[in-house]
DNA sequence: CTACTTTTGTAATCCATTTTACAGAATTTC
DNA sequence: GAAATTCTGTAAAATGGATTACAAAAGTAG
């Protein structure tokens, strides 16, 4: 975690490569898309067409198996882009994006990004440091998996939650989405049984504290100790 | 598993890029290095600054955590390209490249890549769409860690492998790696004597043949039921 | 060819997490 | 604001795989 507070997520807002004039150009390719809350984006299968721009609201990335098990990648922000980046790839899309709160979500053609990349190297080397920092970020995630039990990688998704997605309120700093603790499971890859009591153990060592869905930190340090 | 074969192997060679004059020109950026087996060609830690292309041998990239255990991200085969690929980042490596055969490494300054990529969209575009690539099969790679066991994961590398470096003797068709248990164990996610006892139940079962640590395919489709 | 090092096979024990199974709480819907 | 649905807490039982612990085999070096 070199890079602290929301390094990755304001260097990355793609939509600020462009000038004015040049906004005013994309208004005709973008297109703006209201999306309820648990409604998918796009689904695996779908033929992988658009990119997205997260312009409210939160998303989050998932992979589901035949069974229904689901794991989510990456929850997303305003102002981050989705819709597997690998450019101009027809294959089918193999992950599902879907709304955790009601959001605006911004689309646009591959092909039409693609005119715009071919005279901006500018924009295809934003989009390489985009996906580079996502491999990373998922390599990592592998290596929680695989080296960590769940109540470290518990402790780090909580952790990465109150940088990526902080709320200061009065009573204190929450992770600024209300997330069900099944929607926690598959962040941590964990079943929604072991999560509940792990979270509950937190809660008891006064470590967080929970109101309304919203996670409030209580004690920082305590939890680094348990991400080890 | 949609792009069969060596799909993705053979479509990335980015060298190709280049016309046969810039490869002259390029000929004083890129400097040819021999690496004995088991060296390492970087490590977790290191600076970041160049880029490799395999020409001869085989590598791996691995994230070892404190404590030594290691999970192999990917094997590579001659004509990959490898190095954090998240151009233009300097923060340190989070990964290692080991060699596993007596390679010989081709190797080019960040920067220098960075210069010819301006002028050429298509190889940012290249670039763009390998990483994508990366991305989808490192996170089907996590999917596999959480909703598989060890059988059928071995069961899917071996699969894989079969797929990406095969040679056909006549003998059979073969892994052309000389990879240890140990090797594997870091390639599945399982400890060396889990994989043991599964590679030889699958040798039991005549699935597979092993001569001198080369893996024979035998049984494919039975291969492909374990791996479900 | 012999000694040394690395790799492999196997099996008993242990343990973290999943599975199963409900009851109670909280939210949403009509 | 009652009924229906979706979430949460908990705990006993089952389990897949890690750990531990060696011995045997294979490979390498002198």
């Amino acid at each position: 975690m070199k890079h602290t507070k929301l390094w990755y997520l304001k260097k990355f807002n793609l939509l600020e490569t462009f000038s004015a004039e040049e906004m005013i150009s994309l208004k005709d390719v973008l297109i703006d898309n209201v999306v309820k809350k648990k409604q998918p984006i796009y689904l695996a299968g779908d033929p992988d067409e658009n990119l997205y721009f997260l312009k409210e609201g939160r998303v989050k990335i998932s992979r589901i198996d035949e069974s229904g098990k689901e794991f989510t990648i990456i929850l997303l922000e305003p102002g981050e882009i989705f819709g597997e980046l690998g450019l101009f790839d027809d294959s089918p899309r193999e992950t599902a994006a879907i709304a955790l709160e009601d959001s605006i979500i911004c689309m646009m053609k591959r092909r039409d990004f693609e005119k715009y990349a071919i005279n901006k190297p500018e924009l295809s080397f934003k989009l390489n440091k985009l996906m580079g920092l996502r491999l990373r970020q998922i390599e990592s995630r592998i290596e929680e998996l695989l080296f960590r039990d769940v109540p470290s990688r518990l402790a780090r998704l909580l952790l990465r939650l109150f940088e990526q997605h902080p709320r200061e309120t009065t009573n204190g700093t929450r992770i600024n989405i209300k997330l069900s603790q099944q929607e926690i499971a598959n962040l941590v890859g964990a079943t929604r049984e072991m999560t509940s009591m792990v979270l509950n153990s937190f809660k008891r060592s006064g470590l967080i504290r929970i109101e309304s869905k919203y996670i409030y930190l209580i004690d920082r340090k305590e939890l680094e100790k348990i991400a080890r």
